[in-house]
DNA sequence: CTAGCTTCGATGACATGTCAACAAATTTTC
DNA sequence: GAAAATTTGTTGACATGTCATCGAAGCTAG
């Protein structure tokens, strides 16, 4: 191993920054998603993400896919969802394998009645403390970001076993 | 609640970006840190934190505040690293309640021999594809979050009891 | 002093996430 | 078209994180 390269201070700033923010940011955001709507984070984001589709239907690893989430932690999380009457699971016509994951009226009620506050809180405690240059330069640094990592070549860009060797 | 003023165009890409990265930058540090490593992240911020220090010593509470952790879950997490060897837990001298992190020899040659490796694939991963002005954008950024998270007034600033209505 | 009140850290119960293994269904290969 | 390989989703064991509670020690006010 070469010289590390440190980071200078600036970079140092920034990373910090970066750690310190996305756990406070987290945790605020949690906090407020779990009392005003008594959701969590992945709760929200599995309802968003069914919400988004035309039907509110998804194919369990298509949705896992979206998530970034391996299947089994989806399978897990959505019993648990579906113990609360939040989504529920029909049989694939297609593939007989296959689950597809259903939203129920009442988990689009949930994620309808939990989205105005849970975006106004991403407004107050992120979005609208940055100027617009500042918005667009973290949008196209997430993207090239999110773009190099997911390129072929490293590892995998889903949660998974690790590729064999 | 008033009509919601959804995100438009441009901070959606921003926080959806934001998000993405998130997942992905994190999958791949913790990957990587594993296995070059042996070490998960919130065992390399302990021991980063703790090296940080002239003496490698700290409070439990005073480590806990730093990571933004709670005192409950740090105590569990040194119960695991203790077992590995990577710190032992010492009685503190002026408050009988206390007890202080100490890093074991073991510790230190494991954030020293881990930290060169997980620095180059930050920059790898992200600072290297930042231009300065981006870079500094961040860190400007970021902290004009955590100030405002951090600022009294809504909650606690760290992972506690919420406050007594 | 001493009776509350607070803080410290540990603990156990429980919620959530990870990982490896599995059966069933599908796809590939010959 | 059948054997082999892959994909799908579930499961159980285990690792990790959260939450409420606790005993011990410190602090504060009379």
């Amino acid at each position: 191993m070469d010289a590390p390269r440190w980071l200078d201070e600036r970079e140092d700033r920034a990373w910090r920054g970066y750690r310190r923010m996305r756990r406070l940011l987290d945790l605020e955001l949690a906090r407020e998603l779990s009392q005003d709507a008594g959701l969590s984070e992945p709760d929200y984001d599995v309802l968003s993400d069914l919400s988004e589709t035309p039907q509110g239907r998804l194919r369990l690893s298509e949705l896992a896919h979206r998530m970034l989430w391996s299947r089994s932690r989806l399978s897990h999380h959505l019993s648990r969802m579906q113990q609360r009457g939040l989504v529920t699971r029909e049989e694939c016509a297609d593939d007989a394998r296959g689950s597809i994951v259903v939203l129920t009226p009442a988990g689009r009620q949930a994620i309808e009645s939990a989205a105005p506050g849970h975006v106004a809180a991403v407004r107050r405690h992120l979005i609208d403390l940055l100027t617009p240059a500042e918005v667009d330069a973290l949008g196209a640094l997430t993207h090239r970001v999110v773009d190099h990592l997911a390129e072929p070549g490293l590892q995998a860009t889903r949660p998974q076993p690790a590729a064999k060797a």
